[in-house]
DNA sequence: ATATCATTCAACCAATTAGTTAAATGATAT
DNA sequence: ATATCATTTAACTAATTGGTTGAATGATAT
């Protein structure tokens, strides 16, 4: 039933704060490597590989243009996360529902 | 911004293909520990272990019945996650919508 | 050709993870 | 009190992760 997919790549991509601030940077608009390693306490090392992990699970991809690299988000896999969360919708909103029911039997 | 709450767990519990498939399974109804370590080649501890995973992030919560234990999914932590996706679907809801203003353009 | 800027690779380290087996605990039944 | 069933804890291992520093590569400018 599960394809195996890149659902370990992306969520384990999203189980990371800085990768996932760096996505949410990224989001706004295409950074350099430079450019997203900025804010971070980090080497430039350590960023490019997180952001190694980031293009495996393919949520952002790199272009070149000269001498640097941009990052840009892959929307189609943000996508792919939120359709598999999708299927356990069904959940919250029965649970929701039964609350609603609760609240309106007994006020 | 980020509460750095339990997004690193709930990611980090998803990433596992063990484990969401446990997920799968007790979403569609509460099992006991037993029960969601059967289909599996691996040791009860080793599943113990993936259960504490999932407790941890509030991914299920388990509840006593005399000597077995059934273990039950719980909604709210799936829609938290889901709401971090939907950060993003202007991300890809954009792009579906570039595409189809292509279409309308070059039929 | 050489220097410089932007980024990655290699080698290493400490902490964490996913698994094991064996012993320990919790709850019931005899 | 003891045996049994269900599950967890402890101690250990091998692989992976997130970080470091220093050397290597790629692209441009001189």
């Amino acid at each position: 039933m599960e394809q195996a997919l890149n659902l370990d790549n992306i969520f384990g991509s999203l189980a990371d704060p800085t990768r996932r601030d760096i996505l949410r940077r990224v989001a706004v608009g295409e950074l350099t490597v430079g450019e997203v390693a900025a804010p971070y306490d980090l080497s430039l090392a350590a960023v490019s590989k997180h952001l190694k992990i980031l293009e495996r699970a393919k949520l952002i991809i790199k272009r070149r243009q000269g001498k640097q690299q941009y990052v840009q988000i892959t929307p189609y896999t943000f996508k792919d996360a939120a359709e598999y969360l999708e299927w356990y919708r069904g959940l919250w909103e029965q649970r929701l529902d039964g609350l609603e029911e609760l609240l309106r039997k007994e006020p």
